[in-house]
DNA sequence: GTGAGGATCGTCT
DNA sequence: GACGATCCTCACA
Protein backbone atom coordinates (compact mmCIF):
# COMPACT_ATOMS: atom_id res chain seq x y z
CA UNK A 1 0.00 0.00 0.00
CA UNK A 2 1.18 3.22 -0.98
CA UNK A 3 0.34 6.97 1.13
CA UNK A 4 -0.90 9.42 -1.42
CA UNK A 5 1.33 12.51 -1.97
CA UNK A 6 0.37 15.58 -0.94
CA UNK A 7 -1.07 18.06 -2.89
CA UNK A 8 1.59 20.78 -2.51
CA UNK A 9 4.82 19.24 -0.70
CA UNK A 10 5.19 23.36 0.55
CA UNK A 11 6.32 23.14 3.79
CA UNK A 12 3.19 24.99 6.24
CA UNK A 13 3.72 27.61 9.14
CA UNK A 14 3.29 24.01 11.59
CA UNK A 15 6.41 23.38 10.38
CA UNK A 16 7.79 26.27 11.51
CA UNK A 17 6.49 27.04 14.91
CA UNK A 18 8.95 24.53 16.44
CA UNK A 19 12.36 26.11 17.82
CA UNK A 20 14.54 27.30 16.01
CA UNK A 21 17.00 24.21 16.37
CA UNK A 22 14.62 22.10 15.67
CA UNK A 23 13.43 23.94 12.13
CA UNK A 24 16.81 24.57 11.32
CA UNK A 25 17.93 20.75 11.22
CA UNK A 26 14.90 19.57 9.57
CA UNK A 27 15.23 22.02 6.53
CA UNK A 28 18.67 20.44 5.60
CA UNK A 29 17.66 18.53 2.47
CA UNK A 30 14.37 20.70 1.98
CA UNK A 31 13.82 22.91 -1.44
CA UNK A 32 14.07 26.33 -1.84
CA UNK A 33 12.16 28.19 -4.42
CA UNK A 34 11.98 31.00 -5.98
CA UNK A 35 9.34 32.02 -8.78
CA UNK A 36 10.76 34.93 -10.55
CA UNK A 37 9.49 36.28 -13.69
CA UNK A 38 7.97 32.51 -14.97
CA UNK A 39 10.86 30.48 -14.14
CA UNK A 40 11.70 28.75 -11.03
CA UNK A 41 14.71 29.16 -9.21
CA UNK A 42 15.38 26.54 -7.03
CA UNK A 43 18.72 24.70 -4.48
CA UNK A 44 18.81 22.10 -2.22
CA UNK A 45 19.57 23.47 1.58
CA UNK A 46 22.79 22.13 2.54
CA UNK A 47 23.70 24.32 5.36
CA UNK A 48 22.03 26.30 8.19
CA UNK A 49 22.37 28.27 11.17
CA UNK A 50 19.82 28.33 14.18
CA UNK A 51 18.83 31.97 15.79
CA UNK A 52 16.98 31.63 19.21
CA UNK A 53 16.52 34.98 19.64
CA UNK A 54 15.82 36.74 23.46
CA UNK A 55 18.34 34.34 25.29
CA UNK A 56 21.24 34.05 21.99
CA UNK A 57 23.39 36.92 21.95
CA UNK A 58 23.80 36.12 18.43
CA UNK A 59 20.56 36.64 17.34
CA UNK A 60 19.26 40.38 15.92
CA UNK A 61 16.20 39.16 17.53
CA UNK A 62 18.41 39.50 21.13
CA UNK A 63 18.21 43.18 22.42
CA UNK A 64 14.51 43.54 21.67
CA UNK A 65 12.59 44.16 18.95
CA UNK A 66 12.94 46.79 16.17
CA UNK A 67 11.99 48.27 13.12
CA UNK A 68 14.42 46.23 11.14
CA UNK A 69 14.21 43.10 13.18
CA UNK A 70 10.44 42.24 13.37
CA UNK A 71 9.87 39.89 11.09
CA UNK A 72 12.11 37.53 13.92
CA UNK A 73 8.82 38.25 16.44
CA UNK A 74 6.18 37.76 14.06
CA UNK A 75 4.39 34.69 12.90
CA UNK A 76 6.61 31.23 12.13
CA UNK A 77 7.24 30.79 8.07
CA UNK A 78 8.39 34.80 7.21
CA UNK A 79 11.34 35.28 5.48
CA UNK A 80 13.16 37.64 6.93
CA UNK A 81 16.14 39.20 4.81
CA UNK A 82 18.77 41.76 5.99
CA UNK A 83 21.58 43.56 4.88
CA UNK A 84 25.35 43.19 6.27
CA UNK A 85 28.26 44.20 5.99
CA UNK A 86 27.41 47.40 3.57
CA UNK A 87 27.29 44.74 0.48
CA UNK A 88 25.65 41.05 1.28
CA UNK A 89 21.84 40.42 1.65
CA UNK A 90 20.92 37.25 3.70
CA UNK A 91 18.08 35.12 3.93
CA UNK A 92 16.36 33.81 7.29
CA UNK A 93 12.84 31.46 7.93
CA UNK A 94 11.15 33.24 11.20
CA UNK A 95 10.06 30.30 13.23
CA UNK A 96 8.29 29.77 16.96
CA UNK A 97 5.01 31.32 17.49
CA UNK A 98 3.54 34.65 16.81
CA UNK A 99 5.54 37.04 19.56
CA UNK A 100 8.35 34.83 20.40
CA UNK A 101 11.29 35.18 18.21
CA UNK A 102 13.73 33.04 16.45
CA UNK A 103 15.18 32.11 12.99
CA UNK A 104 17.48 29.98 10.58
CA UNK A 105 19.77 31.31 8.55
CA UNK A 106 20.45 29.66 4.99
CA UNK A 107 23.48 29.79 4.53
CA UNK A 108 24.05 27.46 1.58
CA UNK A 109 22.49 25.26 -1.58
CA UNK A 110 23.08 23.14 -4.23
CA UNK A 111 21.54 24.55 -7.37
CA UNK A 112 19.03 22.49 -8.72
CA UNK A 113 16.97 24.93 -11.15
CA UNK A 114 17.77 28.08 -12.87
CA UNK A 115 21.73 27.23 -12.53
CA UNK A 116 22.05 29.80 -16.12
CA UNK A 117 20.54 32.33 -14.53
CA UNK A 118 22.05 32.25 -10.80
CA UNK A 119 25.37 32.20 -13.07
CA UNK A 120 24.11 35.73 -14.63
CA UNK A 121 22.70 36.90 -11.51
CA UNK A 122 26.24 36.44 -9.86
CA UNK A 123 28.34 37.87 -13.01
CA UNK A 124 29.61 34.39 -13.05
CA UNK A 125 30.17 31.95 -16.64
CA UNK A 126 27.42 29.66 -17.16
CA UNK A 127 29.16 26.99 -16.08
CA UNK A 128 30.71 28.24 -12.63
CA UNK A 129 30.69 25.64 -9.80
CA UNK A 130 27.56 25.90 -7.14
CA UNK A 131 30.27 26.70 -4.51
CA UNK A 132 30.42 29.67 -6.54
CA UNK A 133 27.18 30.25 -6.88
CA UNK A 134 25.05 29.60 -3.65
CA UNK A 135 27.98 28.84 -1.40
CA UNK A 136 27.32 31.61 1.03
CA UNK A 137 24.03 33.44 2.77
CA UNK A 138 25.23 36.77 0.97
CA UNK A 139 26.07 34.49 -2.64
CA UNK A 140 22.83 32.43 -2.30
CA UNK A 141 20.41 35.82 -2.05
CA UNK A 142 22.29 37.01 -5.09
CA UNK A 143 21.94 33.87 -7.26
CA UNK A 144 18.23 34.25 -6.49
CA UNK A 145 17.38 37.48 -6.72
CA UNK A 146 16.50 37.91 -2.74
CA UNK A 147 16.85 41.03 -1.63
CA UNK A 148 15.41 42.89 1.48
CA UNK A 149 13.34 45.56 -0.49
CA UNK A 150 11.37 43.06 -2.26
CA UNK A 151 11.62 39.72 -0.56
CA UNK A 152 11.55 40.88 3.36
CA UNK A 153 8.46 40.30 5.48
CA UNK A 154 7.23 37.61 2.56
CA UNK A 155 5.45 34.27 4.00
CA UNK A 156 6.79 31.40 2.16
CA UNK A 157 4.17 29.04 3.90
CA UNK A 158 1.69 30.64 1.46
CA UNK A 159 1.57 28.81 -2.13
CA UNK A 160 0.79 32.46 -3.83
CA UNK A 161 4.74 33.59 -2.71
CA UNK A 162 7.26 34.38 -5.17
CA UNK A 163 9.07 32.45 -2.36
CA UNK A 164 8.64 28.78 -0.60
CA UNK A 165 10.47 26.10 0.27
CA UNK A 166 9.46 22.51 -0.89
CA UNK A 167 9.90 18.84 0.88
CA UNK A 168 11.29 16.65 -1.88
CA UNK A 169 11.24 13.33 0.51
CA UNK A 170 14.21 12.56 2.66
CA UNK A 171 17.64 13.48 0.78
CA UNK A 172 21.00 11.07 1.21
CA UNK A 173 23.54 12.20 3.76
CA UNK A 174 24.66 12.79 7.37
CA UNK A 175 23.79 15.94 9.41
CA UNK A 176 27.33 17.75 10.93
CA UNK A 177 26.60 19.84 13.91
CA UNK A 178 29.49 22.26 14.35
CA UNK A 179 29.38 26.03 16.08
CA UNK A 180 28.46 29.10 14.42
CA UNK A 181 30.19 30.79 11.86
CA UNK A 182 31.37 35.31 11.38
CA UNK A 183 29.49 35.45 14.59
CA UNK A 184 31.77 37.09 17.78
CA UNK A 185 28.97 36.28 20.74
CA UNK A 186 27.98 32.98 21.66
CA UNK A 187 30.37 31.66 19.36
CA UNK A 188 30.63 27.71 21.09
CA UNK A 189 27.18 27.08 20.41
CA UNK A 190 26.83 24.29 18.20
CA UNK A 191 24.01 25.42 16.07
CA UNK A 192 24.74 25.13 12.66
CA UNK A 193 23.85 22.56 10.54
CA UNK A 194 25.39 20.76 7.55
CA UNK A 195 24.00 18.27 5.41
CA UNK A 196 27.33 16.05 3.61
CA UNK A 197 26.26 14.33 0.73
CA UNK A 198 27.13 10.26 1.21
CA UNK A 199 30.15 9.54 -1.43
C1' DG B 1 46.43 25.78 -1.48
C1' DT B 2 45.82 28.89 2.36
C1' DG B 3 45.48 33.03 5.12
C1' DA B 4 44.95 37.96 5.88
C1' DG B 5 42.75 42.16 5.05
C1' DG B 6 39.82 45.54 2.62
C1' DA B 7 35.28 46.94 0.84
C1' DT B 8 30.89 49.31 2.17
C1' DC B 9 26.41 50.99 4.46
C1' DG B 10 22.24 50.12 7.40
C1' DT B 11 21.23 49.99 12.16
C1' DC B 12 21.81 50.78 16.87
C1' DT B 13 23.99 53.24 20.82
C1' DG C 1 30.59 56.69 15.77
C1' DA C 2 31.20 51.80 15.72
C1' DC C 3 30.00 47.42 14.45
C1' DG C 4 28.39 43.49 11.74
C1' DA C 5 24.85 36.07 10.96
C1' DT C 6 30.15 38.21 4.29
C1' DC C 7 32.75 37.87 0.11
C1' DC C 8 36.57 38.62 -2.84
C1' DT C 9 41.27 39.55 -4.02
C1' DC C 10 45.94 39.40 -3.36
C1' DA C 11 50.18 37.84 -1.38
C1' DC C 12 52.87 34.17 0.01
C1' DA C 13 54.32 29.29 0.68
Amino acid sequence: MSLPLPQSPILTSDFFVRSPEIVARAMLGKVLVHHRKGERLSGRIIEVEAYLGLSDPASHAFRGRTSANAVLFGPPGVAYVYFIYGMHDCLNVSCLPDGEPGGVLIRALTPLEGIKTMARLRGLPADAKPQQLTGGPGKLCEAFAITRATHNGIDVTKVESSIHIEDHGRSPGTIEITPRIGISKAIEQPLRFVLKAVK
